[in-house]
DNA sequence: ATTAAAAAATAGACACTGCTCAATTTTTCC
DNA sequence: GGAAAAATTGAGCAGTGTCTATTTTTTAAT
């Protein structure tokens, strides 16, 4: 067959992507395939394998859309909390998100773009927009404009809600006998909220 | 063929054990393969699958000896520090050795045993140490017994240093910038432990 | 020593994977 | 209408995990 334009490019492009992603939820990282990919949206492999340059972009495009998924969720959670303990939503937000879609956001994690390859830069800058979220909340928790000390504590803090979050997903914390990583996590958090606001 | 005794059963086992932890250590998880393992012992596949019931035991196997590795260097580290900043020496040994065995290390976290499988109490075992190491020593540092709250924040100290060391391996923290994850690393279990201090 | 049973190792097959590319079909444009 | 361009296909390649039938070797029993 040739040209069915049936769909544009985008068009095309954009279904695949929707279609890879349910597919992603479904199976996970290490059984999602491209012909999988292919077959639902009633296309050829090579038809896929010319929309995207390679399967690695594919999933890339996935997982950046998932990453904008769980930053619009946390983003969501923030502006109900209002004035409530935004740290204490901001975290729970970050579990829930990776809980509710558990294939989704470990394929974030489990994908490493081969060597050579650049994550496109609007990918790159999308992927940026969590670290934005948490400066902004640090800053407000401890009342202080946002700085370079703000800065380098809002990745640390991030790194440090991530670390109890991957262990609990993969299932590390529950065999440790941990069965509330949510709450160790904002403990940590505090702890160094707390130190940072003495040491001002 | 049929039995050749070139090898013992546990002679072979230990063999492939070997050489798939070479193998992982060269190609990582994502390109490891049953086949080259059997390959590089001379052996074919249908033996590999003789000794290991299946490929997910056998990278089981693979990382379970990883980790044995990974605390033995750990309390190694511990040893030569002495009445010097132990904590400092533990949170620095994390890293070293995932970043001295990148592959390997990732491999341990990569791998997700498939549902229905459970892991052998004695790899289970193996793989509990860490969290007794982190255990004592800040039972230690706090000058305190251990004790239920000590397990507690030990475990989610693990996972705090466990953030940053796996968001440094796959390159997040440095495009966000950091360039020090180890020193951030360390910052936040100082917080907590001065934090838990205060509060005895 | 001969033979039968058990164990070990293998080759080959199955259905799958990422990826490529010549061939084919459709659309577009003159 | 016809030529050029673009889109789509599916066969093909080299690889994967896993399973089964088959062959070979070892062991045990006569």
């Amino acid at each position: 067959m040739g040209r069915r334009s049936d769909h544009s490019r985008e068009e095309l492009r954009s279904l695949m992507l929707e279609e890879g992603r349910r597919l992603m939820g479904e199976v996970g990282f290490h059984r999602f395939s491209a012909r999988k990919v292919a077959e639902r949206v009633g296309y050829s492999v090579g038809t896929l394998y010319n929309v995207f340059e390679t399967l690695d972009a594919l999933v890339m495009a996935i997982n950046t859309r998932t990453f904008t998924a769980w930053t619009a969720f946390m983003s969501e959670a923030l502006d109900r909390a209002g004035r409530r303990d935004r740290i204490a939503v901001l975290v729970q937000a970050y579990f829930d998100f990776a809980q509710a879609n558990p294939n989704l956001w470990m394929a974030i994690f489990d994908h490493r773009l081969p060597p050579g390859m650049v994550m496109p830069e609007d990918e790159r800058a999308e992927r940026a927009k969590l670290g934005a979220i948490a400066e902004a909340e640090i800053s407000r928790a401890l009342d202080r404009p946002i700085d370079d000390r703000i800065v380098v504590l809002a990745r640390s803090l991030v790194a440090t809600v991530h670390g109890h979050c991957v262990l609990a997903l993969g299932g590390s914390l529950a065999e440790m006998g941990e069965r509330r990583p949510v709450a160790r996590a904002l403990d940590r958090v505090r702890d160094s909220l707390r130190v940072a606001a003495r040491g001002a």
